[in-house]
DNA sequence: CTTGACCCTATAGCCGACTGTAAGCTTTAG
DNA sequence: CTAAAGCTTACAGTCGGCTATAGGGTCAAG
């Protein structure tokens, strides 16, 4: 009979800083592994710590547990992902600076009204609730 | 009898090209109000076209469905509420910036990675998952 | 033997702005 | 008259990464 050795999760997440509960979240996504014990408890294998700080430092990264997820697929598969991670990264750059772009362009048009209704209010129609706001387009 | 008239909240879907469902949505938070007629549809006054555009543009100008409550909060207490709208605009401008700045830096920091690890491939150790990824730091 | 710390499952809630669905009335066009 | 279009309520689902809660079982110390 193989007795059951490992850590308990509140081990696991004493020695990783994470949440129990997130603990069982990456369980069911299938980010970690466990063994069951007889009284139905979750047993992690040592390296599951080093999996976690793993996790935590890809999520630093931006990566989301799905984007994880795909790279620990890649490193079950017997590979090593780190071809895979950069091209991750690289997107993750690439979609940073396409929504600092958008960012900064929408900052601009804030600016933009910011400036023109300290300048001066805009003559008021009957039926308006503020005069400023309404002189914004509809962009349909 | 008072017969009630107004728009049908199609109608006023189709003139504004918010969806119907967005419409009673917007009305559950009072953001716009209806009567109801004896078949318990509901009847919309002809302004509420301007009102669902003024909710459109603002929403376009970054304020949330709460902040635009609270405009209309003070519209309804007889207030103009240019100077509230402005300062919000301020908030969210700031709020904005900050976010810029945030992503930025972040940015900064996964080029930073990406360079690093274009460089050279740091030399794995036993456990690693990715060699690059460990070498992340752990920020608790 | 009891108390408290720990573990389990299952479920709901959070954030925002909706969309989608089911089941059932009402109105309108032909 | 009938069928389609439109309206109603009420609730579930979306996105991501969790947290919180209820109602239990298990285990270690004193």
């Amino acid at each position: 009979m193989a007795v059951i050795t490992g850590l308990k999760i509140g081990e696991v997440a004493k020695q990783t800083g994470v949440a129990v509960g997130a603990l069982r979240y990456y369980e069911s996504l299938g980010l970690i592994q466990s063994e069951r014990g007889e009284n139905s408890y979750r047993y992690y294998p040592p390296e599951t710590v080093q999996q976690v700080q793993f996790i935590k430092k890809a999520q630093t990264l931006g990566f989301s547990l799905e984007d994880i997820g795909e790279v620990l697929t890649v490193h079950h598969q017997g590979d090593v992902p780190c071809e895979f991670v950069q091209s991750l990264l690289q997107d993750k750059i690439q979609q940073l600076e396409a929504q600092i772009q958008e960012m900064v362009a929408f900052k601009s048009a804030l600016e933009q009204y910011r400036d023109t209704w300290a300048a001066d209010q805009p003559h008021p129609e009957p039926g308006d609730i503020c005069p400023l706001i309404e002189t914004v387009p509809l962009t349909d």
